[in-house]
RNA sequence: UGCCCGAUAGUAUAAUGGUAGUACGACUGUUUUUGGUGCAGUUUGUCUAGGUUCGAAUCCUGGUCGGGCAACCA
């Protein structure tokens, strides 16, 4: 273990704090996701710093639902929030939410209000909004910041009670209205909704916002460093404004930059669009940024991870590059990944010397990246094959390693084959292509001495399975859609899924894997799609191979 | 025009007053029964103007640019 590894800026927070003894030495992380929505690759790299930097100094991670706003939330993206995070591969310490504390919570607010310094206020949210001044005009006390401890007491317990109608009445802290961080203009600490809550159903009517919330429940919990992005840091002084006051445990709150990537979005109010406008099937759809939707398109969790590995922690506001991610999947399944062979559109090629009704089966190995190719399976050869149309060209150019009359290729794992000849139907479109093959050129013991370029996938003629394929591409035409004019809906691309009903598949493919890689030799990389069963295959494509050709021919 | 945060190759991220490095991308070459993989190499950078210092990406001051903040959302 001689890595030497530079520490991120947090890493650095918190082996200082470990080194000098802060909390004997403790850390306790949290992840505190609003069940409100399906994860994203963003939350992704929160999962993977909080869980990840916890376990390197030998502390714990909690699993928190910061579920403070009944109206947004249910326990179906529950279920999926853990899912997710155990498909990632973390485990976390306690299962908690924030609705557990709502007696503590009611508890503090009273201690709060009994040291006068909080208060209901009845104004309605426009005249709240509007005594808050602007960022440049201090604010102006409402009527009701006044009141007494003792009618603060009755009218706040009154509230729970539900003696009030939602948005009659909320409580608030009393700090500062002139202060020049908004945030600390008397921010509301509970509001009334009568509203069913996933967990506590109908016993509370009176809900904790998020600043009152989360610092609180942290300090209960004694977490020792509580991650949040950026957009937090101004919140900040309220969330030690509280706990000071409370005098309870000192979490301590720092502030990360969240994951941008290019040619998607990443807010949950966006894919929530996406996916209530009918733009994608659901949340798990294999184009959605989100960890399910990653999951179905065949992302494996190691290859996220190493993803939020990479792309590092910092203060500073970023994109990352899409094709970093593809490189991580790349990487992971070029290395785990079954090689088969897969026919996406097909043109037929006859080995005229090669006689009818005769069947061989070759072999070909599962993996050439491990020794001893993780075993290997059977392939029918016989005269007639599937092979890529795009293999073939009537007027070839140079540099063209595939078929084209007079032209040599290797059918991968079978023989060397020379086209002879094509058919064409009357409205010019290539149907057949004949070739002849040179029997000892059969892989494995090839002793023609024939050496080609080229080498091309294929799959028996009679032998085939059929499966339907979809191809995925980005789901936005522009790097960045939100700061696009207009609707960033507007940016969808049209083709980001192309669909392929009648692909020839090799015949191992038929008892392909749910959840295992397969590497479509020279197409991609591919996986079986939820939607198969016992009749028909679905593969989604997981991500393109890298293409040299589609470069070189592109410079014409 | 208030407060806060930030600024290092195309994109990210290191260098913690002492040689500006790494990865992805792009481009070359090489290997290859996948135009994949592997291997080797090339390319491009400290926002700006001052100051402190023997020495500044790093510390200080001013500016510029980008982002956040005035939800009964989190």
């Amino acid at each position: 273990m001689s890595e030497e590894r530079s520490l991120n800026f947090l890493e650095e927070i918190i082996e200082g704090d470990v080194r000098e003894g802060k909390h004997d030495g403790r850390v306790l992380t949290r992840f505190p996701p609003e069940p409100n929505g399906f994860l994203h690759i963003g939350h992704a790299k929160s999962i993977c710093l909080n869980f990840g930097i916890a376990q390197q100094y030998n502390g714990k991670t909690n699993l928190r639902f910061d579920d403070t706003n009944p109206v947004t939330e249910d326990t179906r993206y529950v279920d999926s929030i853990k899912e997710d995070i155990k498909w990632l591969g973390f485990d976390w310490d306690q299962e908690l939410y924030s609705s557990d504390y709502f007696d503590q919570m009611y508890a503090f607010a009273m201690q709060l209000i009994q040291k006068g310094k909080a208060y209901v206020d009845d104004s309605t949210a426009e005249e709240i909004a509007a005594s808050k001044g602007t960022p440049t005009e201090p604010g102006i006390p409402t009527p009701f910041r006044s009141r007494s401890v003792e009618e603060n007491i009755r009218l706040f317990e009154e509230m729970k009670a539900g003696k009030y109608a939602d948005g009659a009445k909320v409580l608030r802290a009393k700090i500062d209205l002139a202060s020049p961080n908004m945030h600390m203009r008397d921010p509301l600490m509970y509001r009334i909704r009568h509203a069913h809550h996933h967990r506590t159903g109908d016993e509370w009517c009176i809900y904790p916002m998020y600043d009152f919330a989360h610092g609180q429940s942290d300090s209960i919990e004694r977490i020792t460093h509580s991650i949040c992005t950026l957009e937090f840091i101004p919140h900040r002084p309220l969330y030690d404004w509280f706990i000071d006051e409370l005098e309870i445990f000192p979490s301590k709150q720092y502030e990360f930059a969240r994951l941008n990537m290019n040619y998607t979005v990443m807010s949950k109010r966006k894919l929530l669009q996406l996916v209530n406008e009918r733009f994608v099937t659901g949340w798990d759809d294999p184009r959605m940024p989100t960890i399910s939707g990653y999951r179905r398109r065949g992302y494996t969790p190691g290859s996220i991870r190493n993803f939020c590995e990479r792309i590092g922690i910092a203060k500073r506001e970023n994109i990352i590059e899409y094709s970093l991610l593809e490189f991580c999947i790349r990487e992971d399944l070029n290395k785990s990944a079954w090689r088969r062979m897969a026919v996406l559109d097909p043109i037929k090629l006859v080995i005229t010397n090669y006689p009818a009704g005769k069947e061989e089966v070759l072999v070909g190995e599962n993996n050439p990246e491990v020794e001893g190719g993780e075993g290997a399976r059977n392939i029918p050869f016989s005269r007639e094959i599937w092979i890529e149309r795009e293999d073939f060209m009537e007027e070839p150019p140079k540099k063209f390693f595939r078929l084209g009359v007079g032209l040599m290729v290797r059918l991968k794992h079978a023989y060397i084959v020379k086209c002879e000849n094509f058919v064409k139907d009357e409205n010019g479109r290539v149907t057949e292509v004949h070739c002849s093959y040179i029997p000892e050129s059969r892989s494995g013991s090839d002793t023609s001495g024939i050496n080609v370029k080229g080498t091309i996938h294929w799959v028996s003629v009679l032998h085939a399975k059929t499966a339907e394929i979809r191809l995925y591409d980005r789901l936005f035409q522009v790097e960045d859609p939100s700061s696009e004019d207009g609707d960033f809906k507007e940016y969808i691309n049209p083709d980001s899924l192309t669909i392929i009903r009648n692909a020839f598949i090799e015949p191992d493919l038929a008892t392909a894997i749910p959840g295992k890689g397969y590497q479509f030799i020279r197409k991609g990389y591919f996986t079986l799609d939820i939607d198969s069963n016992e009749n028909s295959l679905v593969f989604n494509r997981t991500v393109t191979l890298k293409d040299a050709w589609a470069k070189e021919s592109k410079k014409g």
